[in-house]
DNA sequence: TTCCTCCGTCGAAGCGCTTCGACGTCACGC
DNA sequence: GCGTGACGTCGAAGCGCTTCGACGGAGGAA
């Protein structure tokens, strides 16, 4: 193994001057960088990252910890995976896999053992048992998704206020006077201040700004429950010709009974979605939808913890603009 | 931060005795033994594992390469990854996580930096860029698929021969006579002895052995060649009632070019497949499979990887038991 | 009894790197 | 001309752990 002595050797310096050329702690002459830089290149000398991290006390690791619960789209996780890796890499940082499974023991374990820098942690519920540990680490965190309480702590996710927003604006801009969203089931704003509701009050407040009609209808995730609440909307709301729809799980069964009660996507109703892209662009009738900016996030998620690794104060919430992308479940409303 | 000094102070010993009570690499009482956890467990101690690497010249992390290629199953990929990382936990290892786009200087970054002991690599090719630098690292590593050549390496896949074998004999079994094997565009059979070759070889022998009539049809991977061949085997093989797919691409286009032409699956024809789960269930007509055991696949290679880290010769190729998953396309032959 | 062996423990020497303080040199200002 | 920084480099001291050799004591063999 090429050790730094060895590369010190080969370029006539001491080590410490070695060090200070590769990190850039301390002003180092051209001359020598140089000679040190081709030292290091014929010997192919790598540092030894154990050794680094005992004497720096710095890994350059990060932990990720991903969802295993069922319900979880996997291809968004994947991608924010990914979007974390490439991100890191770019901070010349690795990451380290953990599964939910091994729970606040894992995290506690990889922080302790000073494995990791700092950690990432997804899927974060209201509620997340993880709360009060992330706090009590002595190392930076950020989570993806908002708890009930994030004092102290650091969040990152999509605008779903703006995302409520967007869907109600796209839809007034093709000419739609009668909105309604199909939402989360109730349990979930029963529990408090989550995403569910800042999409009702984008939602709500764009409809309010563009003089629509509009109302909000929680929905099980349960196809029967759609298709009773395709009815109602249709008996209730006769001029009903837009939806925006928060609910991956009733999506496609929504859409089914829109159609077997008579009216036809796009041409009758259009359909907007707060859904992954994935989802949306599977349907029969591609769903034009919000998507949630995995790669995105993953990148934010990243930059935060470098920030607060070199100290920097952070914002403790970061809301990513939502975008939407068009597909086939809009058009103008007729007149 | 506590550290064995600490530990070793508070349980009355020295530290060398903590850490051989740790490791178990010298005897030590059992009362020294409970005195030692005792002071671990009151001062909350976790060995710093950068110290532990640089001394011990382990870092009980492994790196897995994850595939970032167009076409590669998400839902498989991260069922692999997951199973790797717990089947690494109960090793007592951690997973770093590597993208295919870092490519080989990654690999070789890990591992002349002595962050992993060992690395595990997805999805190889026939003539993988990567093979000639594991050979050369002087870390363990294992690949999931086979390529070429797999002199000096560990390979890890799927029992493709079993699995055609398997579809075969469940064809005959539901009484079929006159069987087909969809298989992949003709170029990969061309590259050589790969697992394409090996379904055809299990498929032959099986249908051979239950003296059945068997063709073989290599097939582009696009809607129109699928049509076509339809057109072709119903032309060919009048008496054709049972078909194995080894083509992901063409499955669901064959099936509906079937049924246009006038075919049932499964009352007419009945259809088997290898490909992932997902795929396979969520078609039209969720097809009768051989799964990638993904989950067992990460398994083992994280098995094979600990036993080459304590040296102990492995066998350089293992092959995984397919298993087949009934489903609706399948059924047994009309009188 | 004596000798040898094995068991259980200790002390010390690193593992390869970063970092702190120190030191010589040079340029500049007064 | 001399003090004063700033610059560029060096040496040495750890970072927290593992591991090697050594050693006292107990037990068995001779």
């Amino acid at each position: 193994m090429v050790k730094i002595t060895d590369v010190a050797r080969r370029a006539g310096v001491s080590p410490s001057t070695v060090s200070y050329a590769l990190s850039g702690k301390r002003p180092i002459s051209d001359e020598t960088k140089r000679r040190v830089e081709a030292a290091i290149r014929e010997l192919g000398y790598r540092p030894h990252a154990g050794a680094r991290a005992l004497a720096s006390s710095r890994s350059n690791v990060l932990a990720l910890v991903i969802p295993l619960r069922a319900g979880i789209h996997v291809p968004v996780v994947m991608q924010f995976a990914v979007s974390v890796v490439t991100s890191a890499r770019r901070h010349d940082h690795d990451v380290l896999l953990l599964t939910q499974e091994e729970g606040e023991d894992g995290l506690r374990r990889v922080a302790d053992a000073a494995l990791v820098d700092a950690l990432i942690v997804m899927d974060v519920q209201l509620r997340d048992p993880r709360l009060p540990l992330l706090r009590s680490l002595d190392r930076p965190s950020v989570m993806i998704g908002f708890p009930l309480e994030s004092e102290g702590l650091t969040c990152v996710d999509l605008d779903f206020k703006a995302a409520g927003e967007l869907c109600v604006e796209r839809l007034a801009g093709l000419g739609h006077r009668v909105v309604a969203l199909v939402g989360s089931p109730p349990e979930v704003y029963v529990r408090g201040t989550a995403f569910a509701q800042r999409v009702v009050q984008g939602f709500t407040a764009a409809a309010h700004r563009s003089a629509l009609a509009s109302s909000v209808h929680p929905c099980e995730a349960t196809p029967a429950a759609a298709r009773r609440l395709a009815e109602r909307l249709l008996r209730e709301h006769p001029a009903l010709t837009g939806v925006v729809v928060h609910n991956e799980a009733v999506l496609e069964p929504l859409i089914d009974a829109f159609e077997q009660l008579g009216l036809r996507v796009p041409a009758d109703l259009s359909v907007t979605a707060i859904c992954p892209d994935e989802t949306a662009a599977a349907l029969r009738v591609p769903v034009t939808s919000v998507a949630l900016p995995s790669a995105e996030l993953g990148e934010r998620a990243v930059e935060l913890l470098m920030q607060k690794l070199t100290g920097t104060a952070v914002p403790q919430e970061t809301l990513l603009a939502p975008h939407l992308t068009e597909r086939a479940s809009t058009a103008p409303r007729l007149a």
